[in-house]
DNA sequence: GTGAAAGCGCTAACAA
DNA sequence: TTGTTAGCGCTTTCAC
């Protein structure tokens, strides 16, 4: 930098005026003449001023900033939320800074502290996989600074959050499984103590019950579900002694990990063996058979959370009670899960 | 929020000491006695003290903070790109914000905007596909601040930039086509004037030229290379009186976008027609067949950018000379551009 | 309609 | 080893 920056002062000076005067201008102040912001306006365009939003923030005591911490922006489903919570936000006059966990524990408090530090007025968080303690955040909720959770929450943690009814998609899923005819449906699930993973776990085995079919403990797998683990789990279904018609993942990787195996065995999906997803990754609709999932709503789910958000810090003296936002996921079946429709959008 | 917000004030109160030496105490001062140091600590932490960052940044003029612009988190090379830069960035203490432009020029100079008024110390930028304009962008190189390029750059610009080598990427994919049998290869190319579809083009060209095959402007198609201006093209191809037996597309999704087609109207992949991609997506390796593309060294270019950063903050006294970082890409052949391999991986 | 002055929370030169 | 003081750039109350 060669020019040394140009503040509220240098353009008090320019045009012999105050600085406060200078700094109505720019905020549009009623009682401040057209002359003047106008006068103001130009000479600001002219020597170039740029505003310093970290010294109005330090005067305001409101940085107008947003802090969204997710897992790892690469996945369509955080950024969509990134997005829809952006478009509300910036309307508002907020920003929004992105921060990535990278589904580390470390990592994630790391992060919430530089979010915390910069002074951001709120933060969206879904936790880590293995987040497993919650102190930090309970600090947090005890202070009512605006926290909001979505996707990956805990239950121990009474706090605003924006999630899907994980349990019904489940629930939907798999009866929509058994009814194309299955009646071994295998179900990928998480090793992590998350609540999402464990409603889609309740809702698969509810569906079973309802139909009538055994709930078979060995049908059910943990992992981490990427895809590695779904390759992993492929090689483990096909060589069960009685291989599964059906298979239901807590996640699209889990899923296609382990058609990649099934496939490349000579078994034919979805004739010999019916898949179905969640979240609806964009590889889904790519993939051969592609394959049927769960739309979380991810953009709707980013503006409700900017939105709860808004509501709360507009109305702040009003003591704050937590409220769970739950959508209703929608199922996309493809040809993974249904031999007879072809499902052509093309 | 309920309680107020703990200051250094606070603590220097709590201990019958000054600020400055609980400003000191925190950052490790060397001269303060070890006992003070813990004292201060253990208040610090017993009070629940979080520090504002943005004070700090507003005494020391500087934030420690670096701006990363980019069209889209939501695609694999920009998301590695953050990656990269982070892990390098944070070892060096500082945070990254992460900003997108949705490849809107508006939407570009706002972000821009937001980021200087945030006071970052830097910015990466990857353009929009529309931007033309680059006066917003001159103003800081005047000034000599910190801006670093990368990806989707533009010739009138003289500043530091971090690339790959698109020319090169481009002349051998197309030449391996023509080694897999192709003489009648198609190009998928951007609207954009941006150089790095310019350098495709021309390494393309340069590769047909090389190998005695003539350039047909017919086969030559512009379009937004998305997914479905890839499906567009996919019809146009096979409607053409002579079907070409080869596809170079400048973007995976256009590539994509095209065998869809294809394959729906009985043609053979890679048996009637090739393909070649660019950007290695995450997609390529799970479509069928697989795609070939060009891996664009994201994580690496992430790092690269960091470095070139945190040299020239350090070495502030001497002016800058910009220099041009230029990567050479590597091809992943898959089995869309080649007949006899299988490329199996799993 | 504009000015004067104080202060947001922190750091750092200067003093002691 | 610690305290005093000034000030980063901005907003805002109080004054006129």
């Amino acid at each position: 930098m060669v020019e040394k920056k140009i503040t509220i002062h240098d353009i008090a000076k320019e045009l012999n005026i105050t600085a406060s005067t200078v700094s109505r201008a720019l905020s549009d102040h009623p009682r401040i003449s057209d002359a003047t912001k106008n006068n103001v306006l130009t000479a600001a365009k002219r020597m170039n001023y740029q505003p310093n939003s970290m010294a109005a923030a330090l005067r305001k005591g409101s940085s107008k900033l947003v802090g969204i911490l997710v897992p790892t922006i690469n996945r369509n489903y955080f950024s969509s939320i990134v997005r829809g919570a952006e478009e509300v936000l910036n309307d508002a006059g907020y920003n929004v800074i992105i921060s990535q966990s990278d589904d580390s524990p470390e990592k994630e408090i790391a992060n919430l502290n530089a979010l915390l530090e910069a002074q951001v007025d709120g933060i969206f968080i879904s936790f880590a996989k293995e987040t497993t303690n919650f102190n930090h955040l309970k600090e947090l909720v005890d202070k009512q600074f605006p926290l909001i959770l979505f996707d990956r929450t805990h239950h121990s943690l009474d706090v605003d959050a924006v999630v899907i009814d994980d349990y019904s998609a489940a629930y939907q899923a798999t009866n929509h499984l058994i009814s194309q005819g299955c009646s071994r449906i295998a179900h990928f699930t998480s090793k992590s103590d998350l609540s999402i993973y464990n409603e889609r776990l309740l809702g698969y085995k509810q569906a079973l019950i309802n139909n009538g079919l055994p709930i078979d403990d060995s049908l059910i797998f943990k992992s981490a579900l990427k895809l590695e683990d779904g390759r992993e789990l492929g090689h483990k279904i096909i060589s069960m002694d009685h291989i599964p018609d059906g298979v239901f993942s807590a996640s699209d990787f889990g899923a296609m990990g382990a058609m990649q195996i099934v496939k490349q065995n000579g078994i034919n999906i979805p004739d010999d063996i019916k898949f179905f997803g969640f979240s609806n990754e964009t590889f889904c609709e790519f993939i051969e058979p592609a394959l049927s999932s769960i739309d979380q709503l991810s953009i709707e789910t980013g503006q409700i959370l900017a939105n709860i958000f808004l509501d709360r810090v507009t109305k702040k003296d009003t003591i704050h009670h937590p409220k769970r936002t739950v959508l209703t996921p929608t199922l996309i079946l493809r040809q993974s899960s249904q031999t007879l429709i072809t499902n052509q959008k093309y």
